[in-house]
DNA sequence: TTGTCAACTGTCAGAGGCTGACAATAATCT
DNA sequence: AGATTATTGTCAGCCTCTGACAGTTGACAA
């Protein structure tokens, strides 16, 4: 008969042990990287606090680069979801911007067993290594890829003929990428003051993207929706 | 006395002999990376048909993505320049979309001693790698900050408070990938091609941009010049 | 021409990321 | 309990990249 504790998520022993590994992988990885850097932590130096081998590190992360982006993935999921979740009928800043806040908010609680607290570091910690910063910029190209086809989805372009849609995200992601920079170089490192930052500058392009961008294309002849 | 050769270029023979090298190396990793790709492709294979140590390579280039993004360096360089060098009248937009017609027309002879149908094949060797993506992204990311701030100089704005500059340049880097994709994705790999792919659209964003967004903030109130 | 100096290169040794293969161990099912 | 399957450790190896040291070669002056 099989066994079944009384801690609350599913499955059996098996599957317990394994989210237990990954996550004391990932906390060890996290809490090295942030105290002495990403590059001079080695693999062996992550798996030993754990009593695990080298090799069952990369049973879990395909990479060392990939431990660190974990829980931005998470995140990254959650806001492409509540993304999906708006209503069509709200213009596609508008719904980018509600799915930030909603993801904002869902965000106060620890993800994977991390602290908000120790999130914010990774990310300063990402924007300031080189070959992190590698990785983030093409993850945000293929999440800049998916919400131009979601958004031409909704709107009913064709995303190979209108350029809109990808300029669109460009110019969201564009803000969200200098936010993030101005917010890590400046001293208040706390999630209300990205949040802050983050708001003020989308208010500032607001207007012109929000009202133009969504109508029919005001010069040339194209095919548009609506 | 110093011996200066014929040929064509200045320096005594140790540099003459260095450029050979580096053109060398430069030439056999293309070779290599376009016939058999990049992760297949080995240091040791690079460096074997020059007669050099696999040492020497990591002199000439600090990396094997390095090697790789070799004339995309030039051109960018090219291109930059080409930016710089327009007139402060011309709204961002317009100086943008100049400097670029200026650097295909500057782009059809060989560069480095690299043929046009070379870089082609590698451009579109760099679209389908992802380990190539990646430090691409993070260049690009690099080349539109240095952009922004070239802009916010030319306009006289605080690139800190104002993201409009960001977020132009995010919106003309934006066409450029999408471009870039549709063209490596089509059938028709010629420099032609991916020059029409990107006029037309270019020319879809233009009323949008050029007209709005180098005049001062039309919603809140923030400061700008003229 | 010759000797000195500086630059360039090869060899060697090694760290570190990452992978395949195989055997040992531990959980699951019957 | 025994068979089955998943997870792990060990080992061996490839590849990128770096530091150190010694040998070679071009540059320059006496």
């Amino acid at each position: 008969m099989t066994i079944r504790h009384v801690s609350g998520e599913p499955g059996g022993l098996r599957e317990l042990k394994k989210r237990r590994t990954r996550t004391a992988l990932l906390h060890s990885a996290l809490e090295l990287f942030t105290t002495q850097g990403f590059e001079a932590t080695t693999i062996d130096q992550i798996a030993e606090p754990v009593e695990v081998s080298q090799r069952t590190f990369f049973r879990y992360f395909a990479s060392k680069e990939e431990v660190a982006f974990a829980v931005p993935d998470t995140v990254e999921s959650h806001f492409f979801d509540a993304f999906r979740a708006r209503p069509p009928a709200e213009p596609p800043m508008t719904a980018l911007r509600r799915a930030m806040r909603a993801t904002w908010e869902t965000f106060g609680e620890s993800v994977e067993g991390v602290s908000p607290a120790l999130h914010m570091r990774m990310y300063q910690l990402i924007e300031s290594t080189p070959a992190l910063l590698a990785v983030l910029m093409c993850r945000s190209a293929a999440m800049e890829e998916r919400l131009a086809e979601e958004i031409a989805r909704r709107e009913g372009l064709d995303l190979d003929a209108d350029p809109r849609p990808r300029v669109l995200v460009a110019a969201f992601t564009g803000v969200m990428r200098a936010t993030g920079r101005i917010w890590g170089a400046g001293g208040d490192t706390s999630a209300a003051s990205l949040r802050r930052i983050t708001e003020e500058h989308l208010d500032r392009l607001g207007p012109a993207l929000v009202t133009a961008w969504d109508r029919p294309e005001p010069g040339a002849g194209a095919a548009g929706a609506t």
